[in-house]
RNA sequence: GCGGGCGUGGCGGAAUUGGUAGACGCCGGGGACUUAAAAUCCCCUGAUCCACGGAUCGUGCGGGUUCGAGUCCCGCCGCCCGCACCA
């Protein structure tokens, strides 16, 4: 199976008399790979194709070891794939735009081009020292003018298909620093530079229809199949499908409001009605009353976001509105509330105390009726309740749907409300429209120019690139293109007047949302090309962190289908599988210290790992020999110092073992704890394996069955367990094909697991597997030879071992020759002198066998 | 608050999906080699009891189904992640 040639002697002069030294032996291999530019896809290749690829990095500066597990991750697949004799893509670029770029501009003076350049050549460098095995010529940044030019192009055949639209939508404003902030930004209510009380301020913005394509994205989860469940399930629920009723409320001034809800069934337990600050009701109430506008202005005051909404204490102002239910004809009070949202359904809702517990805690506080219309059994209408009961039931002092189900009543009330005319059935989607608007410098211009005569215009397609202007000052808060004096400022493209630039930029998930066809097919002249993407989408392996399993994920699954439905693509999913890898994390080191100048308060130093010694089972700062605290092992964050710069690691021990430390023990999906002597002992590990290599000798003769048979059982076990992504497996069973294979006496059994070894881990260790291959004599490169075929015949074991249970309980074990009949085993079960001391003379009722498992008797 | 996930030795984890719990690695202990150290190799390593043959307990907690439960069901507890302008 394995040819050689070649040197004949390994016994003098070999690079194997020595230690395997990866501080010269990764950098040669590296730019072996380059030379040979084996990893450069090809796209008229014949050969079955595997696109494999990883959510690429934010180029903020240094690599951090997520993305070293990341990649590695990918890296393996990538290698394993390609001997398998597959045309793999595997590329590498930077998702170059974002906020980090302009705090560097304003904290250190620097440009954020520059800073961005300069950490990807430095990130660049890192990635090469790892032996990435990576399409290098299809490398690109997404702050390149060629890329954002084409995004832009993309941005406006959206426009013309009518995906494109402006609104009003309010943004995080800081009163101090006159800027917008993102939510990150945001803490505490207070801008996170000035301190200011955040304002929600409404800004015309940009927004993508992304709910056009709503019940198509929901329909398309159940095709991925090989997407984690978890993801599925948020995604599912993100786009959050609900029926319910949509109907008006007879208001006592004569007026009529909009509600909807998705528990119809629970309408007779309503007892009051609330609309959200920003509510067309709110705000003319607070035309007239100034209690009210000042309700609102303190709804205005702190985060925009879901989570600081509903964990805020609800408040509510009552509005002295009296709101006719459509059933009892009752008047109930209708409140301005701060944990209603104007984005989902009309901005109203009923409020049903005792089966919501938003509404639950509001009524307690404002003193409003709870009343019980869901219970478990019909006599149970009357049970108090302590909280809001969400679960399922029957419907009780609910009029005409008493003892319905709620189901049936969710109809019956839609029914109703129908035949009457007061309201419908309605689909109502928690998935909201993009917005895409950032008023900030470093991102993609939005392509549009505002003229006072004309209106918002697209720039016409051969104006483009819209490029960013490099002359720009970060010496005063908010967004330079604002307050750029020549850049804003062009003529009119319909009627030459003099009009403006729009100066907002794109999310940064626009760029990623695209990147992956980028990588497929780069001509000049457009972004993709259709039939060159078709060779390699849907993206065979996509892995990155859970924590895109939604906004990044969703964004690119709609842009695919956007672009499908301009016609540019045919593809409508993306990522044909998808992985998410846990992080990295470390225990924290910290100690607390007296301030001098505040001598009561104590506040927390952390230490970096290197900074800390352990001894005797406690821990001491190096520099002061003071105890230090060992915090919780957490994911690794510059805050807390508790990090490793995977460079420093790579130096200590080599690109080999710190990719080996990645892939071992831990299963992918989960964190990772990073530690010293684990990767000790994977440096430990290279120097075992690279000893067992030098032993490789291809003149060794006789068949040695048992180490035949562990080569092929770990063939076949390592290529499944690369295919799952279950790297970890594949490692323990790598570990232990070699002990068995170095304890076994020298024989051609033993050379040929040898080599098999040298190709299986090639994938994982590619610098110490080339070196070895080529010192071992043989030709060409390990990483573009073929994956070592197995023998199915070969992982049969001819003996299994028997469990003999009494009473369910393990009494003795049996080795006997596989497939022996059930009647044997049950006799040789009860022959066994342990199983009768158990039994002790009692009757045996019932036995029970499984070949080649187990025997449980039991009495 | 809502949504999602995870709990197995001192530690990371494995267990053919209902069939021998703890594979493999790390840590620790003992030994070999060495003038010594490093490196390497060998043995032990869930807890408790023990007559040294073994016995009992044990997969977050409490119930249940089953000949048999880490795995299935019901109810708790704890920790972690996401929540639309961080990427």
């Amino acid at each position: 199976m394995i040819r050689r040639a070649g040197r004949t002697s390994l016994m003098s002069n070999s690079r194997f008399d020595v230690r395997f030294d990866p501080g010269q032996a990764d950098s040669r291999w590296q730019r072996a790979w380059d030379e040979a530019r084996c990893f450069e896809a090809d796209s008229n290749s014949d050969k079955p194709k595997s696109y494999v690829l990883e959510m690429f990095p934010y180029p903020s500066g240094r690599i951090h070891i997520g993305h070293v597990r990341n990649y590695t991750m990918g890296d393996v697949l990538a290698r394993y794939k390609k001997m398998r004799g597959h045309e793999v893509l595997h590329p590498m670029g930077w998702d170059a735009f974002g906020m980090p770029a302009e705090n560097a501009a304003m904290e250190k003076g620097v440009h954020p081009a520059g800073w961005t350049h300069d950490n990807i050549a430095t990130m660049k460098a890192q990635l090469k020292q790892l032996g990435f095995a990576l399409d290098w010529s299809r490398e690109f940044a997404t702050c390149d003018p060629e890329y954002y030019g084409h995004e832009q192009a993309l941005f406006l055949d959206l426009y013309e298909a009518g995906l494109v639209y402006r609104r009003e939508s309010a943004v995080n404003w800081d009163p101090v620093d006159q800027t917008v902030l993102a939510n990150e930004q945001v803490v505490d209510g207070r801008g996170w530079r000035s301190g200011a009380l955040v304002e929600k301020r409404k800004l015309n913005q940009w927004f993508l229809k992304i709910t056009h394509f709503a019940q198509d994205l929901l329909d398309g989860l159940g095709d991925l199949e090989d997407w984690p469940e978890k993801v599925r399930l948020m995604q599912e629920n993100w786009i959050g499908k609900s029926t319910g009723l949509q109907f008006a409320f007879d208001l006592s001034n004569g007026e009529s409001l909009e509600v909807y809800t998705t528990r119809p069934d629970t309408i007779f337990g309503a007892s009051f009605v609330a609309v959200a600050a920003d509510h067309p009701l709110a705000q003319g109430v607070a035309a007239s009353n100034c209690d009210a506008a000042k309700f609102i202005e303190l709804c205005k005051q702190g985060g925009t976001t879901a989570a600081e909404l509903e964990t805020a204490e609800k408040l509510g102002f009552d509005t002295g509105i009296g709101a006719k239910h459509p059933f009892t004809g009752e008047y109930l009070p209708v409140y301005i509330a701060n944990f209603v949202l104007m984005d989902y359904g009309t901005g109203a809702i009923m409020a049903v105390p005792g089966h919501d517990q938003r509404d639950f805690d509001f009524a307690a506080k404002y003193g409003l009726p709870i009343v019980r219309v869901i219970a478990a059994s019909a006599d149970q209408a009357d049970a108090p309740l302590t909280e809001a009961e969400a679960g399922d039931g029957v419907c009780v002092n609910s009029g005409f749907i008493d003892g319905m189900s709620v189901a049936e009543a969710k109809a019956a009330v839609i029914a109703r409300a129908e035949s009457e005319g007061w309201g419908e059935g309605k689909t109502v989607w928690r998935l909201r429209d993009w917005g895409v608007s950032r008023q900030r410098y470093w991102g993609t211009p939005i392509p549009f120019i505002h003229c006072d005569a004309c209106g918002v215009l697209p720039v016409p397609k051969e104006q483009l690139p819209v490029t960013l202007p490099e002359d720009v000052d970060f010496s005063t808060p908010g967004n330079p293109l604002e307050r750029h004096p020549a850049w804003k400022h062009v003529d009119c493209p319909k009627c030459g007047h003099k009009a403006e630039r729009e100066t907002d930029t794109l999310d940064t998930f626009v760029n990623s949302s695209w990147y992956f066809l980028r990588f497929a097919s780069q001509p000049d002249d457009k972004p993709f090309d259709k039939t060159e993407v078709a060779k390699w989408l849907p993206v065979e392996q996509y892995i990155g962190g859970i924590e895109h399993a939604i906004l990044h994920l969703l964004y690119a699954r709609f842009w695919t289908r956007a672009l499908a439905h301009c016609g540019l693509l045919d593809v409508t999913e993306p990522f044909a599988s998808l992985f998410t890898q846990g992080m990295v994390t470390h225990e924290t080191y910290s100690v607390r210290e007296k301030r001098k100048d505040k001598i009561a308060e104590a506040f927390t130093r952390w230490l970096e790992p290197s900074e800390v010694r352990k001894e005797g089972g406690q821990t001491f700062e190096i520099a002061t020999n003071q105890p230090v605290l060992v915090g919780k092992v957490i994911k690794m964050s510059k805050s807390k110092k508790n990090v490793v710069d995977p460079e420093d690691i790579i130096a200590d021990y080599g690109a080999d073992a710190v990719r080996w430390f990645m892939l071992s023990d831990s299963p992918p999906e989960r964190d990772l704890p990073w530690s010293e002597a684990g990767i000790e002992g994977c440096g430990r590990f290279v120097q075992r394996l690279w000893r067992l290599f030098g032993q490789y000798d291809p003149d060794a003769t006789g068949e040695d069955k048992a180490v035949a048979r562990k080569m092929h059982q770990t063939i076949a076990a390592v290529g499944e367990d690369i295919e799952a992504l279950s790297f970890n497996k594949a490692v323990a069973r790598l570990y232990e094909l070699t002990s068995v294979v170095e304890k076994a006496q020298p024989s051609a059994s033993r050379s040929e697991a040898i080599a098999a070894l040298m190709l299986m881990v090639a994938p994982m260790m590619p610098h110490l597997a080339e070196e070895a291959w080529s010192e071992a004599g043989f030709d060409g490169l390990v990483s573009t030879a073929a994956w070592p075929p197995f023998d199915p015949a070969m992982l049969i074991e001819d003996e299994v071992t028997i469990a003999v249970q009494h009473k369910g309980k393990l009494r003795d074990t049996l080795t006997v020759a596989k497939g022996l009949p059930k009647e044997e085993l049950e006799a040789l079960a009860l022959a066994s002198e342990k199983v009768q001391r158990s039994i002790d003379g009692a009757e045996v009722r019932k036995v029970i066998v499984v070949p080649d498992r187990l025997v449980n008797i039991v009495t």
